[in-house]
RNA sequence: GGCCCCAUCGUCUAACGGUUAGGACACCACCCUUUCAAGGUGGUAACGCGAGUUCGAUUCUCGCUGGGGCUACCA
């Protein structure tokens, strides 16, 4: 495949969610692989949900997952500004060029009579359409209304024209324009909406791939008809399955649905995290191979790319994210872990406490439940203890103090060989033995391994939780 | 409602006319084991329905059903 130029255009109104995080990676991955470009482009023009701190969330989620970009902001490039609120004047002279050729048309119908209309369209079960009510005005009428201002400017649609394209990722896909409306190109605040800007921004910035989600394939032959009507060359279009949340509904903000920083707050690794998305929709092999960057981008084929919308299932992602916990050296967990350990935690204790947790962690988020008690000393319940030790748990316990307070090799070898020797001396239940001390040092009933435990806790903090629970 | 798209285990998917329909996650059982994990072994589990085409359909065609998307001066 040849160089291609791609854009992730995200809209700074929100946080992009999985779905459009995984429409990001596959360009990326797209322009890595053909030694090809991959630009971002903010498409701020919605004034009104516009969100001023998105955009920088947004760029950070990039960051995090390492999609880093080669023309955008920060970066700039030979076709900024890439911000389109910046590119107004440039929308303006394409909409007239548009109006003088008789492709596109001024409206100045107010919003009630457009509600209106939609409403007794339905009413009459015909498909809601704007009515070309100002396409009959003269032109002293339309001088005279423009002075006036508050006018938008509409794409003509041909009336019944089909429109083809041979989707890269869907197929061949037909539509018939009759069934579309004439679309606002130009909002009264003269800002362009998505349908203009984004034509208008992929052609000057020669897009050679458009990739987007299949929420966007019904108005592409409102795009085909301006590139048509500007006498500009169409790019290849992609449009990705969606990604749908459990309930098969499409993820969207308002649902709730998460963005990657949301997922790397909870103790998600960039890692699996791409792993997971890029299995969203795409296969190779089992959809359970771990493959790094270089890896992926070699093996990414966009024809494999599935036509079915694709269910977020967290528990692969948990599996993942388990996965490359385990294959991380202890040093690199150890800063990773940093954010959700304890505030004051002492990072040669984590690095210490690693080897004992890295298999049991699913979420970098679960180090404080599982090794909390290593920080502080925990609430120990006495109801806890009656359930899970069969046997008179303080007698284990006052027999055990004596035993550790007696070892000299401060050693998990050594620990283990004293606590077993009192076990099969009093003929004890290794289990409830062992149980009893686990839930008087670490205050629950899932630990890490507890001999361990102690000798990294230390002698003396054992032996004093030891006493101060005898002591009640 | 209209237009467009989709349809294999619960989930992600493999299969490109002939397979005991494969794998992974999840789930269950067993092994390991002082808990929980991790790891190992095994297991349950799918071609939505109906017509064609064909010697033969999960695979091709049509219809139905089901699901999804779109139907804004939002992207």
């Amino acid at each position: 495949m040849k160089p291609v130029r791609v854009r992730f255009a995200p809209s700074p109104t929100g946080l992009p969610h999985i779905g459009n995080t995984r429409t990001a990676l596959f360009a990326w991955l797209l322009a890595r692989q053909t030694g090809g470009r991959f630009i971002v482009r903010v498409e701020d023009t919605d004034q009104k949900r516009y969100q001023p701190q998105s955009l920088e969330k947004i760029l950070e989620i990039l960051e995090f997952l390492e999609l880093d970009w080669d023309e955008g902001p920060r970066v700039g490039g030979p076709h900024q500004p890439y911000f389109q609120s910046q590119r107004l004047d440039h929308y303006q002279k394409i909409a007239q060029e548009l109006i003088d050729s008789g492709v596109a048309y001024y409206c100045f119908c107010s919003s009630d009579r457009l509600e209106k209309l939609r409403r007794e369209q339905k009413e009459k079960g015909q498909i809601p359409k704007y009515d070309r009510h100002c396409l009959s005005l003269s032109e002293k009428e339309i001088e005279k209304k423009k002075q006036a201002g508050n006018y938008v400017v509409r794409l003509k649609m041909p009336e019944n024209l089909n429109f083809s394209w041979k989707d890269l990722v869907q197929g061949e896909i037909t539509i018939n324009s009759k069934d579309l409306d004439d679309q606002v190109l130009l909002k009264s605040d003269g800002y362009p909406t998505y349908h203009l800007a984004v034509v208008v921004d992929d052609h000057d910035m020669k897009i050679s791939h458009v990739i987007r989600g299949v929420e966007w394939i019904s108005s592409t032959p409102k795009h085909l008809f301006l590139y048509q009507s500007l006498g500009w060359p169409v790019p290849a279009l992609m449009h990705l399955p969606l990604i749908l949340g459990p309930d098969k509904a499409k993820l969207s903000k308002r649902h709730g649905a998460k963005s990657v920083l949301d997922y790397r707050d909870e103790g998600y690794l960039k890692e699996a995290l791409i792993n997971f998305m890029v299995y969203l929709g795409w296969s190779y092999h089992d959809n359970s191979q771990i493959l790094t960057k270089e890896e992926l981008i070699k093996a990414f084929d966009y024809q494999k790319i599935q036509k079915q919308n694709a269910i977020f299932d967290i528990k692969k992602l948990d599996w993942f994210n388990g996965q490359y916990i385990r294959m991380k050296k202890d040093e690199e967990l150890a800063q990773l872990l940093k954010p959700f350990a304890p505030k004051e935690a002492d990072e040669d204790l984590i690095k210490k406490i690693i080897p004992l947790v890295k298999e049991r962690l699913a979420r970098l988020s679960e180090f404080r439940g599982l090794a909390g008690f290593f920080f502080l000393s925990p609430e120990v319940s006495q109801s806890l203890l009656k359930e899970n030790v069969r046997g008179n748990y303080k007698n284990y316990l006052k027999e055990a103090l004596l035993v550790i307070q007696s070892i000299k090799d401060w050693q998990e070898g050594e620990i283990t060989r004293k606590l077993m020797a009192l076990i099969k001396k009093k003929s004890w239940q290794t289990g409830d033995f062992f149980m009893a001390l686990r839930i008087v040092i670490a205050g629950s009933r899932h630990t890490p391994p507890i001999n361990d435990s102690l000798v990294i806790l230390g002698k003396e903090e054992t032996i004093q939780r030891l006493q101060k629970f005898l002591k009640n």
